[in-house]
Formats: C-alpha cells, sequence, structure tokens
DNA sequence: TTTGAAATTTTGATATATCATGCAACAGAA
DNA sequence: TTCTGTTGCATGATATATCAAAATTTCAAA
C-alpha cells in the first residue's frame, strides 16, 4: 500500500507564475528569435516598459540581463542595442557553437531515452513536411525544437544555457537568411544524418553532422551579411 | 612646436566609472573567487546592499546578474544563494571547461604577440615562486591571471566570457582545495608544458595541457566533496 | 511535548520619484 | 553659411515607498 510520502512524492510542485521581469525576457528572446527586431536597433528601458505595459524595474532587469548574456549589446552610454553581426563575430560564436554543441551531442547520444530520440525523429519529420510547404517561420521554430530536444537530452543544464546564448546572439539574422538558406537541401539531407546517427548511437557521428548543420548556418550568415554590407561600402 | 591639437591628442579619454551595480557585481565576483561565502550561503537583496552601503536598486541588478550568469543559484522563492557543488555538476563544468579552454587555448596560439606570450611566460616563473613559498592567496590570483592571459589572446570575448563563468561556477571551492592541490606538484610541471607548448606554438600540445591541467582541479574538486559530504552521510 | 494557527518579521517584486547625464534642436556669433 | 554655446527633452542610474509572499516566531490547545 502506498503510505503518505509516497503520496507526497507524486505531487507536482505549483508553478509559481514567473516574476514579471521574466515574462519581459521572455518576450524580448522571443522577439529577437523571431526577428522581430532590427540588427542595431535601439531599445530603451521606457520603450519596452511602454510596450509591454510593466514599469521601468522589469524592463530593465530584463534588457540589461539579456546584455550581460551577450544577446543585447551594452555601449558605454548605457543604451541597449540589438548587435550587429561581423565577419570576427560569426567566425567566433561558429568555433564555439562547434564545441558546445558537440559536445551536447555527443552526451545526449549516451544519455537520451528511447522516447527522447522518438520525438526528435517525429520532429524532424515534421520539419521536413514544413520544408517542402516552405513554411519558413514554422521552419525556425522546429528547427529550434529538434536540435534543443537533442541537446537538453545531454542532461547538462549550463551547457544547454550556453548554446541557447549562442543561438539568440545569431537569432536576429534567422529571419535574414532563412528564405535562401531554407533552399539549400543540404540542411535537410545533414538533419537526417543526424537522426540517422542518433538511433543509431554513434556520437563520432551525430557530433560530425551536427558541425557541418552549424557551418551550413554560418556560410548562409556570412553572406547574407556579406549582400547586406556591400552596398553601404561605396563611398 | 606642439600645436593646439597635438596637445588634445595626448589626452586620455576619462574613463566613465562604473555604475554602482557593476561595482556591486565586481566585489561579489571577488568575493566569490577568494572563498569568502560559504556553499549553501544565502545572499538577500537586502544584506548585500547594507554591507555594500548603496541602495536595494543595484544590489539587487549584481545579484541577478550573476545568477542568470549561473555563478549564484537563483531558488524558485526568489532568494540568491552561493551554490554547492555536486558530483554531477563538477563533472558537466569539467566537460565545458575541457572543450571552451582548448578552444581558447588553440585560437591563441595562432594569434598572440611575441609580447602576450613572454607576459604569460613571465606570470607562470612568478607563480612557481609563489608555490615555493606556499603562498596560496597570491597562487590563486597568479593562477587566474595566467589562464585568462592566455585565453584573451585568442581574441574570443564572447568565448572568454564563457570561461570565467565557468571559473566562477567553481570559485566558492578554490579555497577549500587548495592547500592540498598545491601540494601535488603535478600541477606546476603541467604549467611547464602548457608554457612550453605555447612558445612552440604547438596547439594541440597547448591543448592536451590545458585538459590535463582542468582535470587536475576536477580530481581535486572530487575528492574535497567526497570528503565534506561523508560526515553528513550519517543519519 | 507536540501541533498548528495567528502574529510578526523578513524579503522579494514592483512602482514611482529624483537626479545627472547625454543628446539634439535651435539661436546667435564668426 | 558654419561653428559654437545654450536650452530642454530623453534616458539611464539610483533611491525610496509600497505591497505581497515567505519565513519565522509565538503561544495556546491537544
Amino acid at each position: 500500500m502506498a503510505t503518505m510520502t509516497d503520496a507526497l512524492e507524486s505531487l507536482t510542485p505549483i508553478g509559481r507564475s514567473d516574476t514579471l521581469a521574466q515574462k519581459v525576457r521572455t518576450q524580448l528572446k522571443e522577439a529577437v528569435m523571431a526577428g522581430r527586431f532590427a540588427p542595431g536597433e535601439k531599445l530603451t528601458i521606457r520603450s519596452i516598459a511602454g510596450a509591454l505595459e510593466v514599469s521601468l524595474t522589469p524592463a530593465r532587469e530584463a534588457l540589461y540581463n539579456l546584455a550581460s548574456e551577450g544577446v543585447l549589446e551594452l555601449r558605454p552610454n548605457g543604451s541597449v542595442y540589438v548587435p550587429e553581426l561581423t565577419m570576427d563575430r560569426i567566425a567566433e560564436l561558429t568555433k564555439i557553437r562547434i564545441v558546445l554543441e558537440s559536445l551536447a551531442a555527443r552526451e545526449a547520444v549516451t544519455r537520451a531515452s528511447n522516447d527522447e530520440i522518438a520525438n526528435i525523429v517525429a520532429l524532424n519529420e515534421n520539419l521536413i513536411q514544413r520544408h517542402e510547404q516552405q513554411d519558413y517561420s514554422a521552419l525556425i521554430s522546429l528547427n529550434w525544437q529538434f536540435h534543443f530536444t537533442l541537446y537538453r537530452a545531454s542532461r547538462m543544464e549550463t551547457l544547454v544555457r550556453m548554446i541557447e546564448s549562442c543561438w539568440l546572439m545569431t537569432g536576429s539574422y534567422l529571419n535574414v537568411i532563412y528564405p535562401q538558406f531554407a533552399e539549400v537541401s543540404e540542411g535537410i539531407t545533414n538533419h537526417q544524418q543526424i537522426v540517422r546517427a542518433l538511433e543509431r548511437r554513434d556520437g563520432d557521428r551525430v557530433a560530425a553532422a551536427i558541425t557541418t548543420d552549424i557551418n551550413l548556418v554560418s556560410d548562409a550568415l556570412i553572406s547574407s551579411i556579406k549582400q547586406t554590407a556591400k552596398p553601404e561600402q561605396d563611398g
């Protein structure tokens, strides 16, 4: 018979609803990922507070939190901006992403439950469908879920948080690169490699495929930056 | 004769002094690194504000900033604590550190100027002296400088910031492990390897030596955690 | 002694007030 | 016109006030 203690352990903690600051942070993150802010755009405390109808305190907290994480850029005058990517920055982030995401993928291969793997496979199939339908906004979201379901299977929270930072840092450009990027069916082929290697629990191959995936995004970013940078280059 | 403009160019920009929140953050970081907070200690906004004689706003900002970075722990009730390390956490941080610091070291090998290398060599010699003198607090500081001078030579700001986060997460335990840890002369021998490989600009060897260094710290942490955990285990 | 509910205190969350700084539009002098 | 100084608004930094939730203590009844 179940004792009182067993019953207690079956209960789930009441989810305290997030603080305002956390809600603001979440909204800002989503906006960045969705590319709703233009790179270089200035975000003032008051504009955010006004738009989300909160006071300055939680707006400021969320803004500075993301800035300290590197997702937003804090300039010396104290104002916060949506960062613009440079070539150097893309190169740096790409290198960091490769080592972090390879590590997460390898660990996930070891630790993922069969259910988790099945879930990832399902996400990938869904993703292929959306790709055929050219539904890019769903594609961005599914791609995020696909990768982070994999990475979370590593059971390494800090690692996942760091990877998320990296993704957010390039987030505002995803919208810019996507229409063309998605044309390259290489990305889809490569996702298949990830899934297959994961099913075989082959760490080396998963890591290799993840690396390819990251490099594809990096290439897309570089060419999109070059395109937008060129016109202004002329004196 | 010097023109007015020449005189102007000789001036250096006024360094805007940090905001209060940044100063609080710096002090908290230093306190964590120096092990002045006990692992598990609760840090309230008001206690920090009171101790540093600032209002709640900058104290709160600094505290939450470090919490969002993972240096301090934010519990669901909103209070901030100095994190306690578990075996899993040490294992995770060690794996992350190895990939990040190896990457930084490899890049540094490519990019470091001769001056920077000379500086690192000098720091290491200083460090050896302090080791002989058993001046552990200087040792901790010099070890930090040694590693981060190397990593900063990578010219990868985001990477360095992430590595710093990792160091801070184990910071409060450095004091605990040091007296014994420093006894192991293996650490010193290994530092020599780092320096030698760096001078030869041999990326693979630098990365390997850095990895060894990280594993030594990890081993020391594990055995120190085991020691302190055992006594309380009895019911 | 133990239990548990009420009272008290602590503490976090948020709003508002205030101040200093930065920036930009504008007006007057060169 | 162009440069420079001034004025006023926008904005960040910080302090304080207020409220609500959480933790702690108190105290009386079982």
